[in-house]
DNA sequence: AGTAGCGGCCTATTTACGTCA
DNA sequence: CGTGACGTAAATAGGCCGCTA
């Protein structure tokens, strides 16, 4: 069962999002707070009826009241979603019941969890292809100004001399000239592409 | 094979709480 | 010190999907 790690309290906290490398979530954001652990932990404390419907017998239902979790119930979540993303029931119950929350709570925790984690890792992602645009719109724009080159260089005297001489990369498809390879565009070092406007 | 019931998950949204100007 | 705006995270609601009897 992996739970719970026995040593814990050294491991650090991150997103699990390929590629990238974060900050921790909010465990550490709670750090101003420390005189409110004891108050908190007080209602966070799982109900003796051990039901998620508890109350509701007699009378209006009191407002709902927000718990927040401790900062160790918060460390220990973490930890138990880095070694997985789910649990199975039993895992469930056992960081439940070590917690002292609710399975339901528990259920929910790993569920905004997995939801924050998505989010992150399409924010992320959002970033990349923001970048990989502005790096296209880049190598467009160099594109083009390489055409109006070679358009430039068709109408001038030597037309066919030139013509003659142009070459086709085999590799990346570019046209360059046989006498002048500095003609040709540098290539494009971080993105490999297919695509390309004529 | 079709289906109803159930449980788990996802997503969107609501709501309570904490922080800061 | 009180207050409103805002961000964050716990909680809810509803839908989807896979499993099973």
């Amino acid at each position: 069962m992996a739970i719970l790690p026995e040593n814990y309290s050294n491991l650090d906290l991150t997103i699990s999002v390929p590629g990238f490398s974060s900050s921790p979530p909010s465990v550490s954001d709670e750090g101003s707070g420390g005189g409110r652990e004891q108050l908190k932990l007080d209602m966070n404390r799982l109900p003796s009826s051990e039901d998620d419907e508890e109350l509701s017998l007699g009378g209006s239902a009191p407002p709902r009241k927000k718990l927040r979790l401790t900062r160790e119930q918060s460390r220990l979540l973490e930890d138990s979603f880095r070694q997985n993303h789910t649990l199975n029931p039993k895992q469930k119950e056992a960081l439940a019941k070590h917690l002292m929350l609710r399975p339901r709570q528990i259920e929910v925790w790993f569920q905004n969890r997995r939801a924050r984690s998505k989010l992150k890792q399409t924010e992320m992602e959002c970033e990349y292809l923001k970048r990989w645009f502005g790096s296209l719109t880049e190598q467009n724009h160099r594109l083009h100004r390489e055409v109006e080159e070679l358009r430039a260089m068709k109408v001038g005297p030597s037309t066919a001399a030139t013509a003659s001489s142009l070459t086709m990369c085999p590799r990346c498809e570019r046209v360059t000239t046989a006498a002048s390879p500095s003609m040709a565009a540098p290539a494009k070092k971080t993105l490999p592409l297919k695509e390309r406007e004529h």
